[in-house]
DNA sequence: TTGATAGGCAAGCTGCTACTTGCATATGGT
DNA sequence: ACCATATGCAAGTAGCAGCTTGCCTATCAA
């Protein structure tokens, strides 16, 4: 299988991750050299392009943006679905508790 | 000032941290015996009280619980509100981005 | 074809984090 | 006072996560 329940909140955990997340907020679709110059512009992110695509690839892992390639370039979306299993982990009051490491 | 930003997201990064706020939505204002009983027994976390003792100052830090002391006991409760904050922050679409690390 | 652009793969280093171990403090019961 | 219970503090260890470095592949334009 793709992608455990653990993989969301790990993802989550990192800083750049975060910025990344909000530049696709901001603008979708965006490929990885242009996450890596408005990392660098806006936020003062010095991290290198691999260090990024790493990045990309745990978000992906997580659910969290999904990849299109076209030629050369691929692109990045967001999808925020995964993120309304946390506050409805916890948000609900005394459910029975299911299986969820 | 106590507790910024990326505490939130580091505390929810460990799965024992979330067990514990698992069983705290189950069971309100446990102690840190109480907790330490319910993982072992009904998660098999075999960590030791000192660990778990960690994990949930680590959660205090992040403003997921709040303490109330009486007598030799510690009860732990549980404030989901800061959850929100994660949903608020990706959901909504395209608002000017703040500064947000 | 040649060169430039966009991205991928893999190994190695480093700092952080979860965990343990050992001792200390404080409250309550008898 | 004495002891058991409930929790706190601090140092040390091991593993992993983020980052870098170096090289490789693929696509497009001239």
């Amino acid at each position: 299988m793709v992608g455990d329940v653990g993989d969301l909140y790990q993802a989550l955990a990192d800083p750049t991750r975060r910025l990344i997340l909000d530049e696709l907020t901001e603008r979708d679709g965006q490929t990885l050299f242009e996450i890596c110059g408005r990392l660098a512009t806006k936020h003062q992110v010095g991290s290198s392009r691999q260090a990024i695509s790493q990045h990309l690839d745990v978000l992906e892992a997580a659910g969290l943006i999904v990849t299109r390639r076209q030629g050369r370039y691929k692109f990045h979306h967001l999808d925020t679905r995964p993120l309304r299993s946390i506050t409805e982990r916890w948000l609900r009051s005394a459910e029975p508790t299911q299986e969820n490491p």
